[in-house]
RNA sequence: GCCGCCGUAGCUCAGCCUGGUAGAGCACCUGACUGUGGAUCAGGGUGUCAUCGGUUCAAAUCCGAUCGGCGGUUCCA
């Protein structure tokens, strides 16, 4: 053995996809797509490479150097843009070029933005910085693709490349939007599978939390966002963990890791958990708002998230849309720097279990909300969104773990190959079989032994092979074995000399007969 | 990123404490079987003990670093 060449290894947090897995997938994003188009979304593609300048002015915490996005040079040179869309030129006159950063995109809300942003840049007035209008268009879109996050930790079911299906609706403030968004995310994860009970879109508004910061006193946004952080442990560290990081500090039990405090006076860090608690285990949006009215309806965000939230729950009672599929949850706090009125998630009820016997929660399966600033850090005009994307990647690997019908993923046929010599009959036999719909792949393998295809053929959950030889060939036959079938029966195999003689899941039929006996074995029916 | 635990065959793991160059179950491969996967029987160990370095006559075993996994913490547009 001399040099063995360059390693062959994939790329941490990177995945290769398997069959199985990739057919999942698609039938989720056919299933969960249509719902989106039944909504009157269309269906918009942007390159997976943006300028990283339009991404990097969502990226509100480029300074953690856990997070970020893959970038690099672009190895062409192109002019550099002044504030106006103008080429900058130096003191000789010449334009100025360089090699502009790109990035990969790490959601598909951004390429969104940029898309918009650039329609509207064509417009003469928003260029000059003087919209004749104040109303931007109204666009609706649905997209799914890979985005990218490089990520320093790298969790079970946590990727650097995943796939996300998104909608959004650009151009209305009105909350009716989100209440859609809502009934579009229960009507797509129904579509896909899921059951009715099994999952909950919980809805929160973010005018909620700032009306909670009202009354307690917090003006500081950062500050504020180090609040809903720890409002988004509660429960995980529960109100002593949570009265100790909004005051104190704690050290977590589980890690011995110093957890510092915020500071907060006892008062304030007693209303935060009132807020918090107040609804734990309220059952009703009604009953969720009836609670929040009391403590948030005299300060102004409050007074206004509240109303959105009333002007929601009547919007999806009203479609008959109730407890069971959308939820008020006022704890939920999602892309604290992002979101700027309601917000949505949902997560699966479902508890999986892993092989070594501990139970796994799945995050979040979708997330969304209002996002108001949206096209404002590109173009300097507010433009009012909403949308929301669901987690294709999770979703498949919730299907995959609590659905049954799925894991029994099939092969194609296989068409055993005894005579090489008469590949060309072979070949014909799979012609017919494809040109009937049936996927079907002739043997290609070195040995000839037939039991070697078998083998292939079971471990490919093949579940039909077709036989010819000889025999077959000299009377216009084939032999059509159901390894299905054949599986089933392999319990009662005593002696195999037995087993072979009867074959009992195997019948030889007229060449003529083949694509009928195919078919409807594979219909479930046993020939 | 920080803290803790872990890293032995394809998989689940034993061996490590008390150094003497590896073992179990399952899986896998071969054959009994010249035209039949799953039964049965008979064979087969398929491994740079994560990597690199240190201590030692001798390291899977002791020490250090690195990489990788898991859990927590941070974070999640």
């Amino acid at each position: 053995m001399g040099e063995r060449g360059i390693v062959p290894r994939k790329v941490k947090g990177f995945r290769d996809i398997d069959p199985v897995t990739s057919r999942l997938r698609r039938r989720l994003i056919e299933a969960a797509t249509e719902v989106y188009r039944r909504y009157g979304f269309e269906h918009w593609d942007t390159p997976v490479l943006e300028y990283a300048d339009a991404l990097g002015k969502y990226l509100p915490d480029t300074d953690t150097a856990d997070e970020g996005v893959y970038s690099f040079r672009n190895p062409e040179m192109e002019p550099v843009l002044d504030g106006r869309g103008q080429e900058v030129r130096d003191d000789a006159n010449n334009v100025v070029m360089t090699h502009h950063v790109l990035a990969m995109r790490y959601d598909l809300t951004a390429p969104l933005a940029r898309r918009y942003a650039e329609e509207l840049w064509a417009r003469d007035d928003i260029r000059s910085q003087q919209p004749s209008s104040p109303k931007p268009p109204l666009f609706r879109r649905y997209q799914y693709g890979p985005v990218f996050r490089f990520e320093a930790k790298l969790d079970p079911g946590r990727y650097r490349e995943f796939q996300q299906l998104d909608f959004d609706t650009v151009g209305s403030t009105d909350v009716a939007v989100d209440a859609e968004a809502c009934c579009v995310l229960s009507d797509a994860l129904e579509a896909t599978g899921l059951g009715r009970g099994t999952y909950e879109v919980r809805v929160n508004d973010r005018k909620l939390h700032k009306g909670l910061f009202e009354r307690v006193g917090i003006a500081d946004e950062t500050k504020a966002r180090d609040v809903l952080r720890v409002i988004d442990k509660y429960d995980k560290i529960g109100p002593s963990g949570v009265a100790a990081e909004l005051q104190g500090g704690r050290i977590d039990p589980g890690s011995g890791a110093e957890v510092p405090g915020l500071g907060l006076p006892s008062g304030a860090a007693s209303l935060v958990i009132d807020y918090v608690e107040s609804c734990l285990g309220v059952e009703g949006r009604e009953n969720v708002l009836a609670r929040l009215e009391s403590r948030l309806a005299d300060t102004p965000s409050g007074r206004e998230g509240l109303d959105e939230m009333r002007r929601i729950h009547a919007l999806l009672a009203g479609l008959g849309y109730g407890d069971d599929r959308v939820v008020f949850d006022p704890s939920v706090a999602r892309g604290l720097a992002y979101y700027t009125g309601p917000v949505f998630e949902a997560v699966s009820k479902l508890e999986v279990r892993e092989p070594s016997g501990a139970v796994r929660r799945f995050g979040a399966i979708c997330g969304g909300g209002r996002y108001d600033g949206l096209v404002e850090r590109l173009l300097g005009l507010r433009v009012p969104a909403t949308g929301a994307s669901i987690g294709v990647d999770r979703l498949a690997e919730l299907i995959a773990r609590t659905s049954a019908a799925e894991a029994e993923a099939r092969g194609p046929v296989l068409v055993v190959v005894m005579d090489p010599s008469r590949m060309a009959d072979y070949q014909r036999i799979a012609a017919e079989l494809r040109a009937a719909g049936i996927a079907t792949e002739v043997w290609y393998g070195p040995q000839p032994k037939m039991k070697a295809q078998m083998t292939y053929a079971d471990r490919k959950r093949c579940p039909v092979v077709v036989i010819a030889g000889g025999d077959e060939f000299a009377k216009d036959t084939v032999s059509i074995k159901d390894l299905l079938r054949g599986k089933e029966l392999a319990g009662e195999i005593a002696d195999r000399a037995e087993w072979l003689r009867r074959q009992p899941s195997q019948v030889e039929v007229a060449r003529a007969a083949m694509v009928e006996t195919v078919r409807s074995i594979l219909a479930g029916g046993n020939a």
